[in-house]
DNA sequence: AGTATGACCTGATGGC
DNA sequence: TGCCATCAGGTCATAC
């Protein structure tokens, strides 16, 4: 489900909440979002900061780092009760943060250190400056889509935002990365931005599941130009949005404006 | 290095 | 109503 936008709402809305305050319990249900590991018990720990990592928020306490990942369909919601897919409680003064996750592909992740599995990711999209990302993408020869998603090449894009930035810089999503141009790939850098910022400005995109920590869908699904819109007319062309299989992904664009 | 496939999960949807 | 296949904002691991 969600994606670097959807992410960075979600964060906006714990930061300035939970920043400051003290655990007082913690409630962990059995299930795969803790890969066989549950999180100690952190009643008493302190929250120093909420920040996103890509698609992780990640809580730094005053004795570890709490990274949380919401996979498709995870959620996290200010002040619910349990309910079926209810996979993890932290309890607070006044307010308590759950994870629901109904198919389970999130995960929750705790050390001393910021883990592995997020510390090993590429640059922020809205971080990494033109030239890093121009120099990095022609090192690889893969289509330009399998790269975005790649989070060791940059943390954050998913299926939805990479399919938009595609379109928007007018670049077929299975074009090789090496055999683009700088220009080509400046267009790529400065739309992904652009799109990012859009879309963090709507409160991200709701397609079916995504809501941010008070249960509220974001906007920015009626601002999209290919995802979800095969067989309707390309804004630009009219000609009509393909739905292709790449990567094992769903991929939307128009072949008119979008050549390799 | 890259690609292709299946696995991991649950629920919604559409066809018959 | 039911059954079946297909699809979904994401990673992983394994095998060519």
């Amino acid at each position: 489900m969600p994606e670097l936008p959807e992410v960075e709402t979600i964060v906006r809305a714990l930061a300035p909440r939970l920043r400051g305050q003290r655990i007082i319990g913690t409630r962990y249900w059995p299930s795969r979002v803790f890969r066989g590991e549950f999180p100690p018990d952190l009643s008493g720990a302190r929250v120093l900061q909420v920040r996103r990592y890509g698609k992780f928020v990640v809580a730094d306490m005053d004795r570890g780092f709490l990274g949380i990942h919401l996979g498709m369909t995870g959620k996290l919601l200010f002040d619910v009760a349990p309910q079926k897919h209810t996979r993890a409680v932290w309890d607070f003064a006044g307010l308590s943060l759950t994870l629901e996750d109904i198919r389970q592909f999130g995960r929750v992740l705790w050390g001393d250190e910021l883990p592995e599995p997020i510390a090993v990711l590429g640059p922020d999209p809205l971080e990494v400056s033109r030239e890093e990302f121009v120099s990095r993408a022609k090192q690889h020869r893969m289509p330009i889509k399998a790269l975005l998603l790649n989070q060791h090449f940059l943390r954050g894009m998913g299926n939805i935002y990479t399919d938009e930035l595609l379109f928007r810089a007018h670049l077929h999503p299975g074009c090789r990365t090496d055999e683009l141009s700088k220009a080509a790939l400046e267009r790529a850098w400065i739309e992904m931005r652009v799109l990012l910022e859009e879309a963090i400005g709507r409160g991200g995109s709701s397609i079916s599941d995504y809501v941010n920590t008070a249960g509220e869908k974001g906007t920015f699904q009626l601002e999209h130009r290919v995802y979800a819109r095969e067989g309707e007319p390309c804004i630009v062309c009219g000609s009509p949005i393909q739905k292709i299989v790449l990567l094992q992904r769903g991929t939307h664009f128009c072949a008119q404006c979008q050549r390799r």
